[in-house]
DNA sequence: GTCTATACCTCGATAGAC
DNA sequence: GTCTATCGAGGTATAGAC
């Protein structure tokens, strides 16, 4: 979405030193790629350099420490998959929040460095004083009030039954979400989309109130 | 089951040197401990050495290298589950499966350490020349071999719905136990029983079959 | 079986020129 | 904004004495 560039002196410029948003974006790119291949601790910044036709050095010039841009990495993943899940304002509730986990599968399948940083990084932030580990609570904490609110709200719309416990549906299918990336993550036919669909499938024919 | 060592040449020795097999086991139980806290790559042998009144070195004299130690622990570990689930010579089929893993679930509770090496060990192990891929890889197989003869066992004789996608629910059972010890390590307070129950509970309610 | 000493490597980060 | 050069920490593994 951006217009062809114009022949000006920025221009000129361009042709040898790219813009800054340019390079960083080029770095988080490959940084990406590396840590869904192989996690942050093995990641190295003069790999990401290099593969980003750039100096360590330079990385760091934008980067000032690996931590910082492991940060904005995950920054920007919560940053877009937000804007999936809520973007239109509206937030799912009920049973609706458990299909809009289904889209987020369907998408997920399409993106699969997204999915390797975030297995990678969530099982290596388990440790307390990974860089990471704050991240993580709050992202377990969020998913968690969110799906719960969900929950707690069809019980009193009427479409979950009210005796459903609320807390264990949720765990469990944060866990279903979890644990496929990571057996998709080792065998690539593992179909996510199926499987948490299949989930939510065994919740209502268990849970979900008939008139 | 092993007799008290006599007054001998050999029980003079031990008083300053222990046996291999009691080092070995020394070492063992440290590196299950740090792996489950911090992982493997974050483990150092050096750590683990000291922390078993060991030299580095000493600990190379036992195990030749940092890959060789994993290889001993995870053998270890797969030992002492199928000892728990298969020890009786029995093989738990078709809903009894499930019931077994609320059971692994419940021991698992017991065992932090273990279930550190677990989490922390597959997520790094996803990573295709990791050196713990070949074991995760298998671990998948044959746990996926298992439940999905169970189901297929249970279809057969009449407990289990015909129609019931017994892959999907395979991976996600899988899926369930993996995820929810994630979220476990993260905070303690889940309680792994009840969500693997909870899970188990809505796959009855979905697919038993009743007469 | 255990030690000390050390070789050797990888990696994150800094200094300073251009 | 990008580079080269380099420091210094942290890590695995080996050599060889006791």
């Amino acid at each position: 979405m951006s217009f062809p560039p114009r022949y000006s002196a920025e221009t000129r410029k361009r042709r040898t030193r790219r813009s800054a948003e340019e390079t960083q974006q080029q770095i988080i790119a490959t940084a990406v790629a590396h840590i869904g291949d192989m996690g942050f601790h093995k990641m190295t910044i003069a790999d990401v350099a290099a593969a980003s036709g750039i100096s360590q050095s330079g990385l760091l010039h934008h980067f000032p420490s690996k931590v910082a841009l492991l940060t904005a990495i995950l920054e920007e993943r919560e940053r877009e998959d937000n804007a999936f899940l809520f973007g239109d304002g509206s937030i799912p509730l009920s049973w609706g929040a458990f299909d809009a986990l289904i889209s987020l599968a369907a998408r997920n399948s399409t993106r699969p460095e997204w999915v390797g940083v975030f297995v990678r990084v969530s099982a290596e932030a388990t440790e307390a004083d990974h860089p990471a580990h704050a991240w993580l609570r709050d992202h377990y904490a969020s998913a968690r009030a969110w799906l719960g609110d969900a929950v707690e709200e069809g019980k009193k719309s009427g479409e979950i039954a009210a005796d459903a416990p609320t807390q264990l549906l949720v765990g469990n299918t944060i866990a279903v979400q979890d644990g496929i990336q990571q057996q998709w993550l080792v065998d690539p036919r593992v179909d996510m989309v199926s499987h948490v669909r299949a989930h939510v499938t065994s919740l209502r024919a268990t849970w979900e109130t008939r008139y």
